[in-house]
RNA sequence: GGCGGGGUAGCCAAGUGGUAAGGCACGGCUCUGCAAAAGCUGUAUUCGUCGGUUCGAUUCCGACCCUCGCCUCCA
């Protein structure tokens, strides 16, 4: 079964085959940093994620990039607030982003180009002049550039909606008249006051770029004029995208994206996250509250990518308990007595892969693992899952993590732990419940959870909280 | 007003023209000094409402109700 996305172009799940065989150009939309990034941020950066890490599960190698707007109305507002140089202003907030990245184990793109990097720069004025020359774009009386929409046809396609009966909305702002069409969009913005000292020197007087050119000039300038996959949330079909496709395809003649894929936007607890609402988390409130990187990862994965994400506490729990499920069978699979390598095998089949094939069902990937995890911990209670057969099942579950990246985190037991479990195992044998409860008690006070098998005492991490 | 997505058990959520995956929660059982943890196991005659097509619809068609999102710089 061939590998199958849906097109936010088409509005159709449709058989996906890169231009270059074996080979995916994927860009997908980075964060402007101004702040630190939120969960629905986070939801988009972990779709492309699992995009990513399925694509090359396939066999497919994957040139990525993932932008910084590092300039542009909030970080030019920001920086002057505090008194800041842009760069000096943004560069905790790329910082914390990359923190962010690691904590939810969100691969690296290959590329992270910068807005205001020298060479992104040159490439956007150039573009911006070709676009002129063209007659695509025109310079507006204060020195902006606009880009002309009615002069590329295709205007409005990624959207489904047609420019012209836009509805007359309150963003339109009152210096309209300097445009010829209101639904032109800025390519380049002429300095005013409020941009401070912030600003490049073009042909058209100092300024800086607008937004979707950014992305056109990074994109086409890294991965070349014809990209396989671009992606980003739902909000940025348009204009965002929409711009993008009509700035880079004036200026290349080339279709410039195959695949486009939109997620769908998190709500929390059933509304619109807002700050005002009291229900806005960063990455870092919910790492403050006790939960994990992996925990908020599962979270937020495990609901289809075309779905709206409720994003709830008792999800996060859900999670969490989820999680705590699979490190169990992984354990016990682990620590079930070695035989012979090599002999009773097991076909563990690729049900897993192929849910994914499919426009990235999780829920269905998800059915695999739960229902391998069940099937196989009855043969365990059973004790009739051969060795041979726990090495195939642990070489899978590698392989399914290599895409959804649940694996345990490495926690090293402290010294101070395994004197407590000495101690209580001696107690223990003495049958001295009371203090064996005590030492319990303690251990727990660590971090840690112990449980009593039949293989003697066992430790789990203890949740650090969170509900 | 335009365009689009949803409404499936307490919550989250797959899915198919032939009679409902999975996760969490909850109940039962096993294990246990107790507990915890873990494992197993049970739980939707029913898929927003009303019609239609069909031998048969949650799945196709129509109407309606509810809900969410986008409509110029918010992932």
């Amino acid at each position: 079964m061939p590998l199958r996305f849906f097109n936010t172009l088409t509005r159709q799940v449709e058989d996906f085959m890169p231009r270059e065989a074996g080979k995916v150009r994927l860009y997908t939309c980075g964060p402007t940093v101004y702040n630190f990034a939120h969960i629905g941020n986070f939801r988009a950066y972990i779709f492309e994620d699992l995009l990513q890490r399925h694509l090359e599960y396939r066999g497919l190698k994957v040139d990525r990039v993932m932008n910084l707007t590092d300039v542009d109305d909030k970080t030019i507002r920001g920086c002057r607030a505090c008194g800041m140089a842009l760069a000096d202003f943004t560069a905790p907030f790329k910082k914390a982003f990359f923190e962010d990245l690691d904590t939810l184990r969100i691969k690296r793109a290959d590329h992270f180009p910068e807005a205001t990097a020298p060479e992104h720069i040159t490439r956007m004025i150039g573009m911006i002049s070709t676009l002129i020359e063209k007659g695509h774009a025109y310079r507006a009386e204060d020195g902006s550039v606009y880009f002309r929409i009615r002069s590329f046809a295709d205007y409005g396609k990624l959207a489904h909606f047609n420019p012209e009966e836009l509805r007359d909305g309150v963003r339109v702002r009152n210096d309209e008249y300097e445009k010829e069409n209101v639904g032109d969009f800025a390519l380049w913005k002429a300095w005013d006051e409020a941009d401070g000292d912030v600003g490049w020197e073009s042909p058209w007087g100092r300024g800086r770029p607008g937004w979707h050119i950014e992305c056109s000039a990074m994109a086409t300038g890294i991965l070349g004029p014809e990209l396989d996959i671009h992606c980003g949330g739902e909000d940025n079909i348009f204009p965002h995208h929409e711009a993008e496709i009509a700035q880079s395809e004036c200026v290349t003649g080339k279709k410039f994206v195959r695949l486009w894929m939109h997620c769908r936007h998190l709500q929390v607890e059933g509304s619109k996250m807002a700050k005002s609402a009291g229900n806005f988390f960063t990455l870092r409130d919910l790492m403050e509250k006790g939960w994990s990187g992996r925990e908020v990862r599962y979270a937020l994965i495990s609901v289809k990518y075309r779905e709206p994400l409720n994003f709830t506490f008792e999800g996060l729990a859900a999670a969490r308990s989820a999680l705590q499920r699979l490190d169990e069978w992984t354990t016990r699979l682990q620590e079930l007595p070695k035989g012979a390598s090599g002999e009773n095998l097991m076909e563990t089949g690729d049900a897993f892969g192929e849910a994914l094939d499919d426009d990235l069902n999780i829920s269905a990937a998800l059915a695999v693992i739960f229902d391998m995890i069940r099937t196989t911990n009855r043969r365990m209670d059973e004790g009739t899952l051969t060795p041979g057969e726990a090495i195939s099942l642990l070489k899978w579950v590698k392989g399914v993590n290599a895409v959804l990246g649940f694996e345990a985190e490495a926690g090293a037991v402290p010294a101070v732990v395994g004197e407590l479990l000495a101690r209580r195992a001696e107690a223990r044998a003495a049958k001295e419940w009371k203090l064996s409860d005590t030492i319990r008690d303690e251990i727990l006070a660590t971090g840690w959870i112990v449980k009593d098998t039949k293989e003697g005492q066992k430790l789990t991490p203890a949740p650090r909280g969170g509900a």
